[in-house]
RNA sequence: GCGGACGUGGCGAAAUCGGUAGACGCUGCCGACUUAAAAUCGGUUUCCUUUGGAGUGCGGGUUCAAGUCCCGCCGUCCGCACCA
């Protein structure tokens, strides 16, 4: 064996031999218990990244270990390849979406392949194929069938760079998730998935899985955000007394209450929906959203109203405009009847904290009990009164700027009072219902999801549009409907809807001219399925059903944390749909979730100081030229001319000087020449997630070539907790590759010897068992320590049979990591078959406890000393070689201890 | 504002049940080998005023014993955000 293991050589010569042997693909008929392993599949933007590695390593050590436990693996690849990227080069230079998606592919397998990934390419597939989204349109038009589809018209969020749609989950504070651009509402008609109607199930499903981060399940429940409380109406009363008034005395009403009158009918009422009917009694205002048809319908005949909702629109939606935003009201005149009083009259507000989407569009407001409602009360001047006790406060009149939302009891509220908080909100929902004037209800934040993209690099929504019959959805004979290759991306806009002839169709229900749908799916539908199809993917149908099930759902699904609401959620919903309506009996899609920290790397930045106006240059260009002034001694005369902007540098041409200092010599020297710019400093930034922006970005691909895909995937799996960040290190990927080198070196020894090492077979078995544990627990950090201490140990021990079993075992242990290297070494030990296909080493229970143990000897729980003693030494042994130690008789004089307390194998305290 | 996670050497971290804090790796330093360098190997690397003492963000508490449990702060990060 050579002394250097050459990875070039060994990584082509063993990626071929799995590929030529079928070693990875996994078989639908194998009797094995089976092992669904997943990771995110990666959209194809060109090259892959450090996290696509990182994410990769990790499921492909938990497949390769899953082979060698002897479970039958699934573990395949492919692409989530429709997206607004495609589009994007496509107008940017001018190619083809598709010809540049498939060219990224390409690129991208190759390179996935050169880390030796122990993936199933035989079922390998791309989003954007027809064999792909022609299956994907069928499953729609089943659910639009079912009744889980619907087209309707709504404001939806515009995103004006992109020129598309995006869902509420897209939306990030009032910013396009992928653009930035501050998002626009539009109205337009289109096409949803009730995802509401399984807010219930995809709720208290979370609860079973246990194999999924709290972060992630919590996540999604705050998104799904289910509230329960009462719906009821308030009659408005102002608006009756003003008609009967009109009756009696034949004065007019005023103009909006006839307005009002027109637009919602005599029965006018405003439905309410809260979490807190207990405090019914405490309501001094109700309050409608800006667009609430009341608020319309008051605005059609009050400018001023008009002019206010015309305010509340124009209000920001970013957190921080949130934050700072007063809570602004408009008094429409109109009042309401309290339920429980006819009397009772409370005044109706249009108010700009009022949401349309939630809810019913209308609150009523108890101030001493929300502080939302305190800050508005506390305004406008209204009454603020306490209806649940707080201790011993039991005022009615309630002081202060801080609402209490605590426990307590009811007061002040006639026959609630007493009660307790909860028995209360029963209580009001039970009169309410039996009144018939209100119901207990559950509302939820999740909204239905909305589907539509306005783009051409999507699954064309199989639907035709007929003027006669509505939408008729596609003739599953007549699927996939295939996207037209001859588009033009040169104005902005669907450039399906430009197209000629591709949306002229004629009605499959009456044949009579008619449009087909121009919009896309949202690519995040592509993803909600991906994961059935890989399981299986006959030509006829999506999925064949009893091979789907054989292996769903997911065992081990591996991916990034900013997929947890969208795309996990969307997943699971697609799932029970489809068994919803039948088609399959797998309620979670995937078991097990992990979601794998970022791959960071230092980030270092130039600050720029430039002239700010293109005006005033030539002016300082002329002093600097006359005055014979340095760029610095211009700057200090004209310093208020000149602006900070910062540059950020690839890491790599950053220099540290020995004084700690840093220097850049390409942006000095690219600055060198120019009249203005100075470069003002060269600063260190965060450690941060790698990105183009930050050019801290490090390509995989010159790495895996240099060292070799083991060192790569060590590097990867080693320090940091696969959950947490790993900080991408030049000397990190050098120690990988020592490593690499240091166990080659181990495995190509020739050191055979005679008998036992016990101490040594005692290590070699803690770790089969260690490594095994963290590799099923994904702590890949601390099964690369252990392994570490097994090949300091293997190093250290003389020549025996243990230390040749140890180093033939050792082999086992890490050909999940660094399988290459694994190979090679099994092959030239002259081992039959490949490792992968090796089965992982039994562990000796036996040698997993040590008969001799280290115990500490504390004084008052401080370390004093400690002594050797066989394992299970009996308390009073331990005692007394504790009180015979020279350090703790020296320690305790002639004092004798108190206390002795005494911890089985592991310590003795003496409690002087 | 609400919810959650986290805080341990110069750095990434470990300590799985309340029982020897810092395993393992990186970096640095010293040494061996070498004409030299690389590679490799050995040693060392929490801090301090070092026969000892202190130490897991800060302040308290429970306990024979606290990185771990409890109470109160501070800080960092993540998610949601006028959610009725």
């Amino acid at each position: 064996m050579a002394t250097r293991f050459n990875a070039l050589k060994s990584d082509a010569h063993w990626q071929r031999v799995w590929e030529d042997a079928r070693t990875f693909a996994a078989d639908d008929h194998s009797p094995k218990p089976r092992s669904y392993v997943l990771e995110m599949f990666p959209y194809p933007s060109g090259r892959i990244h450090m996290g696509h590695v990182r994410n990769y390593t990790m499921g492909d050590v938990l497949a390769r270990y899953r082979r060698m436990t002897g479970h039958e693996v699934l573990h395949p690849m492919g692409w989530d390849a429709f997206g607004m990227p495609a589009e994007n080069a496509a107008m940017e230079k001018g190619v083809h979406p598709g010809g540049w998606t498939r060219d990224n592919i390409a690129t991208m397998k190759a390179q996935l392949k050169r880390l030796g990934f122990a993936l199933d390419w035989t079922r390998e597939l791309a989003t954007c194929e027809p064999d792909y989204y022609g299956h994907e349109q069928a499953l729609f038009l089943d659910l639009y069938e079912a009744g889980l589809v619907y087209r309707k018209e709504s404001a939806v969020n515009w995103d004006p760079v992109d020129m598309t749609v995006l869902a509420n989950e897209q939306v990030i504070d009032g910013r396009g998730w992928r653009s930035g651009a501050v998002v626009e509402k539009r109205k337009l008609s289109q096409w949803f998935l009730k995802i509401t109607d399984f807010a219930d199930e995809l709720l208290d499903g979370l609860a079973d899985l246990k194999d999924w981060p709290d972060k992630v399940r919590l996540m999604q429940e705050n998104w799904i955000g289910r509230s329960r409380g009462l719906r009821f109406r308030f009659i408005l009363s102002g608006f009756s007394t003003s008609l009967e008034a009109n009756g009696e005395d034949g004065a007019s009403p005023p103009p909006f209450v006839l307005s009002v009158v027109e637009t919602l009918g005599p029965d006018a009422s405003i439905e309410v929906f809260t979490t807190r009917p207990d405090t019914i009694f405490g309501s001094s205002f109700v309050a409608v959203a800006a667009d609430h048809p009341l608020a319309q319908a008051v605005a059609e005949s009050n400018p001023e109203a008009a002019a206010f909702i015309e305010r509340c629109r124009q209000g920001g939606t970013t957190a921080a405009e949130l934050e700072t935003q007063e809570k602004l009201g408009f008094d429409t005149g109109l009042t309401a009847r309290h339920p429980f009083d006819p009397e009772w009259n409370l005044p109706v507000y249009i108010a700009n904290f009022v949401l349309m989407e939630y809810g019913t569009g209308a609150v009523f407001g108890v101030p001493a009990h929300d502080q939302r409602d305190l800050d508005f009360a506390r305004k406008y001047d209204l009454p603020v009164r306490r209806v649940v006790s707080e201790g011993e406060q039991t005022d009615p009149v309630f002081e202060g700027d801080t609402a209490y939302t605590g426990p307590g009891t009811i007061v002040n509220s006639r026959f609630l009072d007493g009660m307790d908080v909860e028995s209360a909100k029963r209580a009001v929902i039970d009169r309410a219902e039996a009144e018939g004037w209100g119901q207990g209800t559950t509302v939820y934040r999740l909204r239905d999801w909305g589907v539509s993209r306005q783009r051409y690099w999507g699954t064309p929504i199989p639907i035709i549009h007929c003027d006669a019959c509505g939408p008729v959805g596609v003739p599953k004979d007549q699927l996939p409907v295939v996207l037209p290759e001859d588009v033009s991306f040169d104005v902005p806009g669907n450039p399906l809807d430009r197209h000629p002839s591709w949306k002229h169709v004629s009605c499959p229900s009456c044949g009579a001219p008619a449009r087909r749908e121009t919009d896309t799916l949202d690519t995040f539908v592509d993803s909600s399925w991906y994961f059935i199809r890989f399981a299986s993917q006959p030509k006829d149908q999506p999925f064949d059903r009893a091979v789907a099930e054989r292996w769903l759902p997911v065992g081990q699904y591996i991916g990034g944390v900013e997929h947890a609401i969208l795309h996990l959620l969307y997943a699971r919903f697609w799932t029970r749909a489809l068994a919803h309506i039948g088609r399959l009996d797998v309620a979670e899609p995937f078991a097990g979730l992990f979601t794998q920290g970022m791959v960071t790397h230092e980030s270092f930045y130039a600050r720029l100081l430039s002239v700010d106006s293109v005006e005033k240059l030539p002016d300082i260009v002329n002093v600097m030229f006359e005055q014979e002034l340095t760029k610095r001694e211009a700057y200090d005369k004209f310093g208020e001319h000149y602006v900070s902007s910062t540059r950020w540098l690839p890491p790599e041409q950053v220099i540290i000087n020995s004084d700690g200092s840093l220097s850049c010599p390409t942006i000095e020297q690219e600055f060198a020449g120019s009249d203005d710019v100075i470069v003002d400093g060269i600063f260190r930034g965060r450690v941060e997630k790698m990105s183009k922006s930050k050019k801290n970005t490090v390509d995989p691909e010159p790495i895996v070539d240099q060292y070799g895909a083991d060192a790569v995937r060590w590097f990867m799996l080693s320090d940091s907790p696969p959950e947490r960040d790993l900080p991408w290190s030049e000397a990190g990927i050098e120690g990988a590759w020592r490593f690499v080198q240091r166990i080659w070196r181990l495995f190509s020894e020739t050191r055979e010897g005679e008998g036992e090492d016990k101490a040594l077979a005692r290590k070699l078995h803690q770790t089969i068992a260690g490594v095994a544990a963290d590799v099923e627990a994904l702590a890949f950090n601390k099964a690369v320590a252990k392994l570490y201490e097994l090949v300091n140990a293997i190093e250290k021990a003389q020549p025996s049979a243990t230390r040749a079993e140890a180093v033939r075992t050792a082999m086992l242990l890490v050909a999940p990591m660094t399988p290459h290297l694994a190979e090679e070494a099994w092959a030239a030990a002259g081992n039959e078959g490949l490792i992968a296909d090796a089965p992982w080493p039994a562990v000796d229970p036996a040698l997993l406890v040590e008969d001799e143990v280290t115990i500490a000897i504390q004084v008052n729980g401080k370390l004093r000393d400690t002594i050797t003693l066989p394992k299970g030494a009996p308390k009073e042994d331990a005692e007394a070689a504790a009180l015979a130690s020279d350090k703790i008789v020296a320690f305790l004089g002639d004092k004798q201890p108190k206390k002795v307390i005494v911890v089985p194998d592991r310590l003795v305290n003496l409690v002087a």
